[in-house]
DNA sequence: TCATATTCAGATTTTTCTATCCGAATTTAA
DNA sequence: TTAAATTCGGATAGAAAAATCTGAATATGA
């Protein structure tokens, strides 16, 4: 069980981070990136066209082709990845399941919840890709060097 | 897509949380509860045999058979439930999801996750059974009258 | 005793998510 | 011009989760 995202979207989140190590304009390469990260190619693949479909990265085909953000890492936040990949339906729905409940009246966990909730979404969109890449250059997140 | 929870455990812990509203000692059958809670019958009956297995809950067959809680509200917490459905893995994976991350050099999210998580664990442990279930006698939850 | 209402156990189906496969289109560079 | 390396698009396969089906076991009450 993957918490909060799902799988693709983690695996968004791991590439793009890996992408905002590269100097500005400098393609890379699927096979680099799954070599990389440990991620099934032709899943990464798929995952990375959807982003560029949205606009959030780049692409070129043949020989030196790759992806590539379209903005400076600085301009994304880790909330533009995951709305793109698995919406933002958890910024509204009950963390209980039920269906119909407005929260009028709020059970005991409601605001609990709500406030954390609010907390997540602030991470997301307060962190920036560049600088959360800064601190993968660390050996410990090469996985399968 | 299912916040923190999963489908299955949404459905347990509205079935507990029901169960938590009648009388001491009173049995249940999935029949009231689904037609309450619109929960597919099969699914919850699946669900509730694997919390009576696990202890949480006893059941009796025959006419005026059913589910009920082995132990009194008060003192079953949500996390009660959450565990013997989901487990617990979600206090310790990273939250993008990277295998062999240690967090010894922790990255931009993870101090920040870490608050967090343990937040939705203290909210998980503190709050009981009863006091949530008192909150559901409101007719908004009555999904499916 | 017998019809009925329930849980129980296991198999099966359906749906959703994850992952793979294949061939076409594009680009590069020799 | 041609071979090679890539992305692209669509189909497909596999795995996991959600939901259903079936028949057996058990308990109730008439
Ligand atoms: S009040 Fe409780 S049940 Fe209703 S939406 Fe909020 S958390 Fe969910
Ligand atoms: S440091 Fe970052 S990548 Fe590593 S476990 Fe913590 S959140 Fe995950």
């Amino acid at each position: 069980m993957s918490i909060l995202f799902s799988r693709q979207c983690e695996y968004a989140i791991q590439g793009v981070l890996y992408l905002a190590l590269k100097p500005e304009g400098e393609m890379t390469s699927i096979k680099e990136l799954t070599k990389r990260l440990d991620i099934p190619y032709h899943f990464l693949g798929k995952i990375l066209q959807r982003l560029a479909a949205k606009g959030l990265l780049m692409s070129l085909k043949g020989p030196t082709g790759g992806f590539a953000l379209t903005k400076r890492a600085k301009d994304i936040t880790l909330f533009d990845i995951v709305e793109a990949v698995d919406g933002s339906a958890f910024t509204k729905n009950c963390v209980l399941g039920f269906p119909e409940c407005s929260g009028k009246n709020p059970c005991a966990v409601h605001n609990t919840w709500g406030r954390m909730r609010d907390e997540i979404y602030e991470m997301l969109v307060s962190k920036n890709i560049s600088d959360m890449a800064k601190e993968m250059k660390k050996p410990e997140y090469r996985v399968a060097g």
